[in-house]
DNA sequence: GTGGTTGCGTTTGTATACAACAAATTAGAT
DNA sequence: ATCTAATTTGTTGTATACAAACGCAACCAC
């Protein structure tokens, strides 16, 4: 179809990926408001997708969380309460726990914690640096996502793999998902700094094999993130960094 | 289209819904093979749907677990470790135990324990016979089924019960799963009754508001289940009243 | 005036046709 | 005989056409 018959980047990924993405950035940025239905002809014109792969995307969001099905059929956006989101990021906590705790009860080689090492000294590196530059931000954004993610593997234990990464897939509950937010607030880097002792004592327990203390700082670790969200919901002057904004209910909703 | 042109229970669910059914009774009962591929066309023909429905319930099978994408495309069926297993109920095991210490910190009105005391005491009931009958047992699923899915709504989180929900998908990281296949051993009459204490003991730290006594009895409890796993698959006497079965891939593959 | 019914328009669910891709097999050449 | 290359077959990904269902609105009857 279409007059531009087909352009390289079209064909390297599937129609369905592109319109995954694409109505996952409307939904986040707010063209699509919670509550509202989603049309699929509509969403075939704004992602360029025609409707098979549409309707693929859609089902594929809806298990990742951001759609809901309408029982009469069709889907549409997912509002959350703010209780829902700490509740995940709770859950990825626990998850995330339990993850540090199979890794110390299991045993870690010296050579599997290497990357995680690696990964904890650039934080410090980056952390060294008063007052952090928003560039900084960034690349502890990037920092943390890779050592969480590091240190699930060391669970290497693919169903919970798998199910953080499903928790994880909602944006607020990511591991970095309220970072950005708290970039421009005076405690950001006592957080930062705590959120980095979470990751040096969890290195340890693995160690040691301390599979409670392990998990129980990762827990911690996600009421950190927790404190974040609140602290970034009171103090809304930089909300506009956060993607998920426009699907928190309020109260009037 | 066929000769037969509609049944009325074709009519009432959606093909999709039925090509989903069909296709996990299929992977479930082993007619398809782990790790083999699953033809679209095949299943067409194997479901009586026509090839978008089929799409749809493979997306929805990967998501829920049971399949595997292939990269060059397609899917296949999933296999699954005893390691993989275990972990799946572990991890159920733990979120359940989460949701029993929201539900215990949060606060739970007598009105709302109401519904898990009938079902413990039907438990009760029914553990009351010695021995206890294969029907009991059918019962005794059914009820614990019950019991999980009412203490997990407990929690008021539903973003947790979601994930349980996702997490009890596999057929056997449900909190019944393996609960028939040791119907006929000798230990079953004495781990049904320490798996009734651990609920008697969940509601007793629920309503007493111990958060991390009622998480703790949670996970023990899918410990259990993990013990019912092994116990199962050692004495492989009564292995046929397991349908997942045949997903378990032996240490020679 | 209100309630029910009917008809239309838009929506989703389903089927199928088409095209691009991947793999396998066969033929040819060295 | 073996390796390479090309063709062929079967696969999935995509687009579109069709049908049924739902919602809405207008109109008629009571």
């Amino acid at each position: 179809m279409k007059a531009a018959p087909e352009r390289e980047v079209d064909r390297s990924v599937s129609q369905t990926v592109k319109a995954q993405l694409a109505l996952r950035d409307q939904i986040l940025s707010g063209s699509l408001r919670p509550g509202e239905r989603i049309s699929e002809l509509q969403a075939v014109e704004t992602t360029g997708a025609s409707r098979t792969p549409v309707r693929m995307a859609l089902v594929r969001l809806e298990e990742e969380g951001l759609l809901e099905a309408i029982p009469s059929g069709g889907f549409m956006v997912k509002a959350f309460s703010e209780r829902d989101i700490s509740d995940s990021i709770e859950l990825r906590g626990t998850l995330e726990g339990l993850a540090a705790r199979f890794a110390a009860e299991r045993g870690v080689s010296a050579r599997e914690l290497e990357p995680l090492k690696e990964c904890l000294a650039a934080i410090d590196e980056l952390l060294r640096q008063v007052p952090i530059s928003i560039e900084a931000f960034s690349s502890y954004v990037a920092l943390n996502a890779r050592f969480h993610a590091l240190l699930t593997e060391l669970s290497r234990s693919p169903p919970l793999i798998r199910q953080i990464d499903r928790a994880s897939a909602l944006p607020f509950a990511s591991p970095s998902g309220f970072v950005m937010a708290q970039s421009a607030l005076p405690e950001a880097q006592q957080i930062l700094i705590i959120g980095q002792e979470h990751h040096r004592v969890v290195i340890d327990a693995i160690e040691n094999r301390e599979g409670a203390r392990a998990e129980a700082v990762m827990r911690e670790h996600a009421r950190l993130a927790v404190r974040n969200l609140r602290l970034a919901l009171r103090n809304r002057t930089h909300l506009d960094l956060l993607p998920a904004l426009a699907l928190i209910k309020t109260a009037t909703d």
